[in-house]
DNA sequence: TACAAAAACGCAACAATGTTGCATTTAAAT
DNA sequence: ATTTAAATGCAACATTGTTGCGTTTTTGTA
């Protein structure tokens, strides 16, 4: 488990309060945080501006992935440093009530996908709509 | 094939001249159109929240499906009669390039998914992404 | 054809998400 | 300490989508 300044410096990126932040509550989610997630979660002062730019470098960097959730809105959840496989992509579950976005284990292999002559594949993502454990009680 | 307003008629909505021409347009397009697109390809007079109400009715009808875009926008595909099967999901294609929405014959399984203990699953969204034909030559 | 009720519509106002340009500040290398 | 590229803050903007409300239209029935 490295820290958040050796993750920015791996990937290029100057070390700034927000970022550290940024990686630091993503990092520990257990779910996809949406920009009014991370807004929320965040204790530091920053422009909301500068937290969209915040996300899209991590995302181009790799670290963060986007899941676009049903209505639309963008979440970043933590890239393993073992994601990178782009042939197996692992699914995410999306809770119909609470709306949280769930990283899963499973993953599908996109060579299983059949499309027409002359489509090129690239990635897969699975959504997995439904009802999370806490809103199922 | 039956025409538009017997579609209309069969779930219950009134007949009027936008839903016909937005029938019309998404039973003969062979991809997934978003609000503008529609915008665009009408002929007919409109207000823009009338076409969002007329999309949301048609969705709850389920005479169409929508599909969200890379972008967060939505897409929305004529579901042909037979397509109600919650089981299997028929995956969609979009292509990062010219970003268009393109209904696959490909469906999966839902059972196939395994989610933690607890969550219980609904329905299922599969998306390949890559480059169109079009866009390929 | 006339009438009534429900549904659909048009308009205005609003909210949320995301983007762009530009001047200023800051991180980090020399 | 100096320099430079990168990152930030702010204002302005675009797009997508929603809500409330008064008016019109569809459709079933008398
Ligand atoms: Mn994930
Ligand atoms: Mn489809
Ligand atoms: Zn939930
Ligand atoms: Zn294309």
């Amino acid at each position: 488990m490295k820290g958040e300044e050796d993750i920015l410096q791996q990937h290029g990126l100057k070390n700034t309060k927000l970022r550290k932040a940024v990686l630091s509550v993503l990092i520990h989610a257990e779910k996809g945080l949406s920009h009014q997630d991370l807004s929320r979660a965040l204790d530091v002062d920053f422009d909301r501006v500068t937290l969209f730019r915040t996300l899209h470098s991590f995302e181009d960097a790799g670290i963060l992935h986007k899941i676009i959730d049903p209505n639309g809105t963008a979440k970043y959840a933590y890239s393993a440093a073992d994601e990178a496989d782009k042939d197996h992509c692992h699914a995410h579950f999306i809770c119909l009530k609470c709306e949280e976005v769930f990283c899963l284990e499973d993953s599908f292999p996109l060579k299983d996908v059949k499309v027409p002559r002359g489509f090129k594949k690239n990635t897969l993502d699975v959504q997995v709509k439904g009802i999370c454990k806490e809103c199922n009680n």
